[in-house]
RNA sequence: GGCCCCGUGGUCAAGCGGUUAAGACAUCGCCCUUUCACGGCGGAGACAUGGGUUCGAUUCCCGUCGGGGUCACCA
């Protein structure tokens, strides 16, 4: 009995590697275009660490003329989620994120390097895995979970390396014959890999990200079948990349130690390995600790949650860029109005440290993206937001052609307001401009400089009376004000007031604040005259009226 | 604990042998201004630490300390 017999013993209907090799080809592609991949669990939750991830691969595609395609790595049966694969194309969806190729639906995929599922890639991994026992580069191993924890704990009891490797490969050494007597006699077995490394040599790696890194070899006979039959993370790695033919591997660096491992797999099993980028995780800070952001303690570690919140796609993803690349702040800069695609990422430039997540950061790119926008713009994006996740906004947001000239003010010019920095920052920003609304609120009336009742009635009632016209334009309107500002014996002009603070009870912008604060209950607002303009003149005769009781 | 990576202001970060150690966000002050926002100007604030190497170290080497990752039939 010989290695071939053990394999045909343990998979007998396996195919030929050589049957998968030539149905997925090399792809036919220009000189250095990058294949790259999102490779999650489809456990329906994207972590904003895997959208940076995805958005650094489809950057990298994208500039190359490569392939980004989106591969769903389901080994691990126990933690199968219902609809799981859904929720992760949806979220790259929401991004603006697409795959070239992958799963498209919970069930669905395009691209002729699939399945992307990788369950339903089981007898791939199972050819693979028969080629490398008929190698002898793997065997069966016999041991149990009880077994291999008891010598997990004579390992550690000696202070030596714990796992399966060298004379604590019980199975490592077991020739066929006896390994072909266990199997027949039903003993249960999953497949590990012969390691040939050893770990007093050092290998040498060049991340793309990391730089030179330097490792013990691996000599760790890994599993690559588990007992479901179904492969490891590090044995479908090494097969669905090699078959898939991805060039660039992209991921979180939790994984950069097992390099040396897969690194050796991928030269056991004749391919030839991708290159590797390892991207640092995005922490948060925890009372002075930094952690990664935890999908269970921090909202923001959800990709959803940008959306609940309505953080625009391109805040996110400025943001994101924002860390990936120090050169990106400058880049957008000098160049405020293109497109992100036109910025020239680089790899390495990316940071080898994680860096803490700054929410403040994220919601100030939010207010430069928001300002950028036309009033159009800002109303669709609201609109469908609100759709979403706010009806009383969606009500208020019914008549296009008001909140156009809502959003409208202040908007557009060189320097346009920047007060909206998500879209659930809207409702708060113009509510106040609806009469359905202003006029069945409680109002709360916060007057500052001048704020006795009598005073701000004497204003209120002259400046309607004598004062108020519908048709001036801005200059007339507000002189206007001075004047009423005058006739009641207050400053005409600030600088009179400063100048001579006893000779007046108090100076026009005082008394414009009394009209800003009856007229819409705030403090701070755009442009009081354009504020009147759009909300008209019936409007601003009641609200002044109302105030005055 | 072994192995690996990292350590510049509160945060993100340029710089990589000789710099007044950039810039952005945040913060403070001033200016502009009918409010707010924007914008402009300015302030405060950093090379973890100890040894080397060097004429000279934030930059190179070693140690220490600190942070992170990894050591599964999870990915």
């Amino acid at each position: 009995m010989n290695y071939k017999d053990l394999a045909d013993l343990i998979f007998p209907d396996a195919k030929d590697i050589s049957y998968y090799e030539e149905k997925y080809p090399e792809r036919n592609l220009p000189e250095g275009a990058v294949v790259s991949r999102f490779a999650p669990s489809p456990t329906g939750f994207v972590h904003i660490g895997g959208l940076y991830q995805a958005l650094v691969a489809k950057e990298m595609t994208e500039k190359t003329g490569g392939v980004f395609f989106l591969r769903v790595e389901d080994t691990d049966q126990k933690r199968e989620v219902e609809n799981g694969v859904t929720g992760i194309v949806n979220s790259l969806k929401d991004f603006d994120i697409l795959p070239d190729e992958g799963m498209v639906t919970e069930t669905e995929e395009k691209g002729n390097y699939g399945p992307y599922k990788q369950s339903l890639r089981k007898e791939i991994y199972q050819s693979y895995a028969k080629y490398m026992l008929e190698q002898g580069k793997a065997y069966p191993c016999f041991c149990t979970t009880e077994e291999l924890e008891e010598t997990r704990k004579k390992q550690e009891s000696a202070k030596v390396r714990t796992g399966y490797y060298g004379v604590w490969a019980k199975c490592r050494n077991l020739s066929v014959e006896e390994a072909a007597e266990k199997i027949k006699n039903g003993e249960n077995y999953i497949i590990r890999f012969k390691s040939p490394g050893r770990e007093d040599r050092k290998i040498k790696h060049h991340d793309l990200i990391k730089g030179n890194v330097d490792f013990p070899e691996n000599d760790q006979d890994i599993v690559i079948i588990k007992a479901d039959g179904l492969p490891t993370y590090h044995f479908a790695h090494a097969v669905d990349d090699h078959l898939m033919r991805t060039t660039l591997v992209i991921r979180s660096d939790e994984w950069l130690s097992s390099v040396p491992l897969h690194l050796q797999l991928f030269q056991e099993l004749g391919f030839k390995a991708p290159k590797y980028a390892h991207i640092s995780p995005i922490m948060k800070n925890d009372n002075g600790n930094k952690r990664k952001l935890s999908k269970r303690k921090d909202p923001e570690a959800a990709v959803t949650y940008y959306k609940e919140e309505g953080i625009p796609v391109d805040a996110v993803k400025e943001y994101l860029l924002n860390i990936a690349n120090s050169t990106f702040e400058n880049w957008r800069r000098a160049n405020p109005d293109k497109s992100l695609d036109e910025f020239d990422f680089q790899l390495n430039k990316m940071s080898v440290s994680g860096a803490l997540f700054d929410m403040v950061k994220l919601l100030d790119i939010g207010k430069t993206v928001i300002s950028r926008m036309t009033a159009e713009e800002v109303y669709e994006n609201s609109f469908k937001w609100a759709q979403e996740y706010d009806e009383e906004l969606e009500k208020i947001l019914e008549d296009k052609d008001y909140a156009l000239k809502v959003f409208g003010i202040e908007r557009g010019n060189k320097k346009p307001r920047k007060d909206i920095s998500k879209w659930s920052d809207v409702k708060y920003n113009i509510e106040y401009m609806y009469d359905n609304i202003f006029f069945n609120k409680d109002m709360e009336y916060p007057y500052q400089v001048i704020n006795d009742k009598e005073d701000i009635n004497k204003i209120l009632k002259l400046y309607i009376d004598k004062y108020y016209n519908e048709n001036d334009d801005k200059q007339a309107w507000f002189d206007r004000i001075k004047e009423l500002a005058g006739e009641l014996g207050y400053a005409k002009e600030v600088k009179e007031y400063k100048a001579n603070p006893d000779a007046y009870k108090a100076h026009v912008g005082d008394v414009s604040t009394v009209l800003r604060v009856a007229l819409t209950g705030r403090t701070n607002t755009p442009d009081m005259y354009e504020i009147m303009q759009v909300i008209g003149k019936d409007s601003v005769t009641k609200r002044l009226e109302k105030a005055m009781r």
